[in-house]
RNA sequence: GCGCCCGUAGCUCAGUUGGAUAGAGUGUCGGCCUCCGAAGCCGAAGGUCGCAGGUUCGAAUCCUGCCGGGCGCGCCA
C-alpha cells in the first residue's frame, strides 16, 4: 500500500513539473507513513513540505496543487490536507481485508521480502575466547546476534553466521597452564596457583578429566615447576612477568605434551560453547580458527602487503601498524619486540579475509567495552584499500543483572561470574531471549532474574506467548463444540470483520511486512520485539470484546480466519527473535 | 585530559531515521469472569524529552557548549 500510495504522489509530481507547475529540475524523496491519528486518514505524506524551498511557495499550496494531480485509484476514497501541509490519504476497507488471505497463503513466509536482494553478509558475534564457559554478557551478543540474522535472512539478506574462535594467543597459554596447574594440585603437589590465572570451576573440571584420561602422564614435582620464578603480585611482583614464567616453565618441562593439554583445553571449552549456544538457539555456520590464520601464514602475508605498501614501521624492537594516518589515536603495535605478534595482527588478517571472501558488509558484534577497537580495525582495511563502510561493528552494552534489587557483580577471571547456562536454566530460554532483545543494543540493560522467572503478567514475555496460546486454545474449543474451522467460508466472508477491533489488528498484521524491512535495514531487532507486543495487545482486547465462536457461520468463519493469520505472524516474528510459540501454556 | 555510548512519566524503556496533541510496560488508584484461557481487558493519574543556545515551515531526533552516568585510552586479548 505505501509503495502504491508512493507511485500515486511520484506520477503527480511528474504531471506537474510537465506543466511547470514544479520547477523541473526539483526531486523529492517521497516518504509514505502510517498516521498516528485515524482524524489524518491511514496514510501521509510530508512530500509538499519537502518541496516547499524548490518550488518556492507555501506547502499548503503545493499540496493542493500536488492532490489535483493525483491519478485515480480505486484503494483511495479521500485524500485530505491538513496540518502544515500532510496529504492525508484514507483507504478503502475493503482494500485492508486481503492481508488475511496473503497472511494464511503465505504461511510461514508471510513477511519474508526481498529487500535484501541476496546481497551477502557475514555476521560475527559471540567469538568468545574459549578459555571459559559463556557469561550473560556473551548471552546479548548471542540473542541479538542470532537474531538479527533470521530477521536478515526474513529479509532477503544471504547471511553468513560466524564465530571467530581465538585459539591462539597467550589468554590460550595462560588456560592451558592453569589447567596443568590445577592437575598437579590435583595429584596432590603443592603449587600455588598464580594471580592471573583463570581460577574458575570449570579449570578444575577439566583438569580432573585429563587426569582421568592421561593419568600422571604430565607430572612433574611442584619443586620442579616453582623453582626461581619472579614474584607474583600477591608476594609484590608482576603478575603478567609471573604467569608468563609459568607459561614457560610448563612448555619447556612438558616438551609436546603442553601441546596436547592446550588442545584439550580448548576442545572441552569450545565444545562447552557450542552446546551451550546450541541450546540457546543459536546456530553458525562457521567456526573461524585465529590459529588457521596464524599457521597458514595469512598474519604474515597481511603484514607483508603493509610493509611493501609503507604502512608499518619499526620502533623500539617492535613493528608498528601506522593506524593514526586512517584516523585512529595512534600507531599500534602488530608485532611484539619478542617476535610474537599481537591479538591485532591476526585481526588484521582475519578482517581482510572476511572482505576478500566477497562479502558485500561484514558486521562485528561486539561487548561495548571493545568501541575503542573499532578506529584501529578500520584503519586496517583502509590501509589495504578496502571501503571501511564495509565493516560496521554493532556495539552490545552489557547486561546488569539484578536479583530483585541486588545488582550482582562479575568478573572473568575471579570465576565469579553468572553463567549463560545459569541464566537458561534459572529463567529459560525463552524468557531470557526476549529479554536480551527486547532494548537497543546499545541501552545498558537491567536485566531483572525476579521478573524474567516470574510467570505473572509482570513478564513480557508470557504477554507474546499467550497471545498466541490463546488463539491456539480457540480453535480446541471449537472442536470440543463439534465444529469445524471452515477458511473457504470465511473467505467469502471476509467483508464482515467491520468492528474497530477487527480493524485494528487487521491493520497491525498489515504492518508485519514493513516492520521486517525497517527493522532488518536498522538492525535493530527490537522494533520485532515491540511490533509484537502491539499485536498481541491488539488481539487480546478483541478477545475481551468479541466471541469467535459464534452461531453465525460465515461471521464466525471470517473471525476465526482472522485470528489463524494473527496466530501465524505472532509465530513468524517470536521465531526470528529465538522465542518459542507455545500451543498452550 | 581525549574518544565512544547513554540521559524521555516514580521505575524499566519505545519513539517509524526531521513531522501533526511525546507513547508503552510496570507501579498507584478505580472498574470487568454465569460467557472461546483474568498470564487478559477498560479507565484515571503521572512530562521543563538533563540544561542553554543554534539550524527551519517544523527538533526528543541534526549542530555547538555545558551538567550527570557508563566504557575505553597496553609491545593484554
Amino acid at each position: 500500500m505505501k509503495k502504491h500510495l508512493a507511485q500515486l504522489l511520484e506520477q503527480a509530481v511528474q504531471r506537474l513539473q510537465e506543466d511547470g507547475t514544479l520547477p523541473a529540475e526539483a526531486s523529492v524523496d517521497i516518504q509514505i507513513e502510517r498516521t498516528r491519528d485515524k482524524s489524518h486518514g491511514d496514510f501521509a505524506a510530508n512530500t509538499a513540505m519537502l518541496l516547499t524551498k524548490q518550488a518556492k511557495r507555501p506547502p499548503r499550496q503545493i499540496a493542493e496543487q500536488l492532490v489535483a494531480a493525483l491519478p485515480e485509484s480505486d484503494k483511495v476514497v479521500r485524500v485530505d490536507i491538513a496540518g502544515p501541509g500532510f496529504i492525508n490519504f484514507f483507504i478503502d476497507p475493503k482494500a485492508g481485508f486481503s492481508v488475511v488471505q496473503d497472511i494464511l497463503d503465505a504461511g510461514e513466509d508471510y513477511g519474508r521480502s526481498t529487500i535484501g536482494a541476496g546481497q551477502r553478509l557475514l555476521v560475527e558475534f559471540v567469538s568468545a575466547n574459549p578459555t571459559g564457559p559463556l557469561h550473560v554478557g556473551h548471552g546479548r551478543g548471542a540473542a541479538f546476534g542470532g537474531a538479527l540474522c533470521s530477521l536478515l535472512s526474513a529479509a532477503g539478506y544471504d547471511v553468513h553466521r560466524e564465530y571467530y574462535v581465538n585459539d591462539a594467543g597467550r589468554q590460550m597459554d595462560i588456560l592451558a597452564t592453569s589447567i596443568w596447574l590445577r592437575y598437579l594440585e590435583a595429584l596432590g603437589e603443592a603449587i600455588r596457583f598464580p594471580d592471573n590465572g583463570y581460577r574458575g570451576e570449570y579449570v578444575k573440571d577439566i583438569a580432573a578429566e585429563l587426569q582421568r584420561k592421561e593419568g600422571e602422564r604430565f607430572r612433574i614435582a611442584a619443586e620442579k615447576v616453582m623453582a626461581e620464578l619472579p614474584a607474583d603480585a600477591e608476594q609484590g611482583g608482576d603478575k603478567e612477568a609471573h604467569i608468563d614464567a609459568l607459561i614457560l616453565r610448563a612448555q619447556e618441562l612438558l616438551g609436546a605434551g603442553y601441546r596436547d593439554i592446550h588442545t584439550a583445553g580448548t576442545e572441552a571449552i569450545l565444545a562447552d560453547i557450542r552446546d551451550d549456544l546450541h541450546e540457546f538457539g543459536v546456530g553458525y555456520d562457521e567456526w573461524f580458527s585465529e590459529r588457521s590464520l596464524t599457521e597458514s601464514g595469512a598474519v604474515e602475508r597481511a603484514l607483508a602487503r603493509l610493509e611493501s605498501s609503507g604502512h608499518v614501521y619499526e620502533k623500539d624492537g617492535a613493528l608498528w601498524f601506522r593506524s593514526s594516518d586512517f584516523g585512529d589515536e595512534k600507531d599500534r603495535v602488530v608485532r611484539r619486540d619478542n617476535g610474537q605478534i599481537t591479538y591485532f595482527a591476526s585481526d588484521i588478517a582475519y578482517h581482510l579475509n572476511k572482505l576478500e571472501r566477497g562479502f558485500d558488509l561484514a558486521i562485528d558484534v561486539w561487548g561495548a567495552d571493545h568501541h575503542g577497537y573499532v578506529p584501529r580495525v578500520k584503519a586496517a582495511l583502509q590501509a589495504f584499500e578496502h571501503n571501511p563502510e564495509q565493516l560496521e561493528v554493532r556495539l552490545v552494552q552489557f547486561a546488569i543483572l539484578y536479583r530483585g534489587s541486588e545488582r550482582m557483580q562479575m568478573s572473568t577471571r575471579s570465576g565469579k561470574f553468572v553463567t549463560l547456562r545459569e541464566l537458561r536454566d534459572e529463567v529459560g530460554k525463552d524468557a531470557a531471549r526476549f529479554f536480551y532483545v527486547m532494548r537497543r543494543p546499545e541501552q545498558h540493560l537491567d536485566f531483572d532474574l525476579e521478573l524474567a522467572k516470574s510467570q505473572s503478567s509482570d513478564n513480557p514475555v508470557y504477554y507474546l506467548q499467550y497471545a498466541h496460546a490463546r488463539i491456539c486454545s480457540v480453535y480446541r474449543q471449537l472442536a470440543e463444540k463439534g465444529l469445524a474451522h471452515d477458511p473457504a467460508r470465511g473467505a467469502q466472508a471476509i467483508e464482515r470483520l467491520t468492528e474497530d477491533h477487527e480493524q485494528m489488528l487487521l491493520t497491525a498484521l498489515a504492518r508485519y511486512p514493513e516492520v521486517i524491512e525497517t527493522a532488518a535495514q536498522a538492525h535493530e531487532p527490537h522494533q520485532l520485539a515491540h511490533y509484537l507486543r502491539e499485536v498481541a495487545n491488539a488481539f487480546h482486547t478483541y478477545y475481551n470484546a468479541h466471541t469467535f465462536i459464534v452461531d453465525d457461520e460465515a461471521l464466525r468463519n471470517a473471525r476465526l480466519n482472522l485470528i489463524a493469520a494473527t496466530r501465524q505472524v505472532l509465530a513468524n516474528g517470536l521465531a526470528i527473535l529465538g522465542v518459542s510459540a507455545p500451543e498452550a501454556m
